[in-house]
DNA sequence: TATGAATCGACAACGGGGTTGTCTACTCCG
DNA sequence: CGGAGTAGACAACCCCGTTGTCGATTCATA
């Protein structure tokens, strides 16, 4: 059996992922923005595009609300972002991304582009491409886990 | 900024690797190894073909050996190695792969495979090989992070 | 041969990132 | 008005990893 290709191919899609992050996030450490985790990253990220609460944080990220309300709480000890009681909505705490915080989103975006360039200098941009069209009709054509957890959320109303 | 084609990436390896996991252990699960982890798998794997004891373990994953012992503890109770004692050094607990855990890492190696040969269905096989080739280079020649640390580990000697 | 350095594994305490369950406050709809 | 649904906070827990410390053992060498 040697090694499983299918198993090693994990690895490697592992390894790519956490080869990126971590070159990202040593530069950001050098420039002023130590203590960042790759989560903080996305969540960030889906802050400023719209999930501006933690229950909607927590949806699109297919996440319980608890677990985006850990991460919110994060970024705001980060500086990154505010909490602000809303004023049509008594219960909302509406979310929002300090200049700080766009700071990093903006140094961080431009670094895994960078990285993104690099690999597309290796491997050539059609390469990149195509692996990238491909991995997004294979990890969208999933009716599994994640989606299903989702849809579960949805169905079932409340939990917690 | 729109999003970062290169946080897309990111997210779409990791993506990826989930994807496989979640597929592998689901079906793992559906046939008698339920509650096994990836780091369970590639554990096994790493320590069936030499890292026979903890602190081996922890170099060849990159982990503190302290780590290694508690991902052991969990394969032990698993039923999945046995700790016995080395009759030639004492201070060694020599790790040994069960039947059971035979059984589970060719299961999930064939099941790893399965995923692998559907991605290749779908994407062809060069193209898949070609990526597998650039990732592996890729993530081979960064003399970042990861590696960096097990350098580290090697020439401060023992922190622990 | 005795001793000091290195290594082994175990244990405790902690942190990050998740989970579930429970709770109160609030909104919204009939 | 009242009940259903939702928001967020809090507690307790799990997993996986970390550092630091420890006693036991081996090994090198003076």
């Amino acid at each position: 059996m040697a090694r499983s290709q299918g198993a090693e191919l994990a690895l490697l899609l592992l390894g790519g992922f956490q080869s990126m992050v971590d070159d990202v996030h040593g530069e950001l450490a050098h420039r002023g923005h130590e203590g960042v985790r790759a989560s903080h990253e996305f969540a960030l990220r889906a802050i400023d595009e719209g999930a501006d609460t933690a229950s909607e944080l927590g949806r699109r990220l297919s996440v319980s609300k608890q677990g985006a309300a850990k991460t919110i709480t994060a970024l705001e000890k980060l500086g990154y972002l505010r909490r602000e009681p809303d004023s049509l909505d008594a219960r909302l705490k509406r979310l929002r991304v300090t200049d700080r915080g766009h700071d990093m989103m903006a140094l961080g975006a431009s670094l895994f582009d960078e990285v993104r360039e690099r690999w597309a200098a290796q491997m050539g941009p059609g390469q990149l491409a195509s692996l990238e069209a491909h991995l997004a009709r294979l990890v969208a054509h999933r009716p599994s886990s994640v989606d299903a957890a989702a849809r579960l959320n949805e169905d079932l109303g409340e939990t917690t």
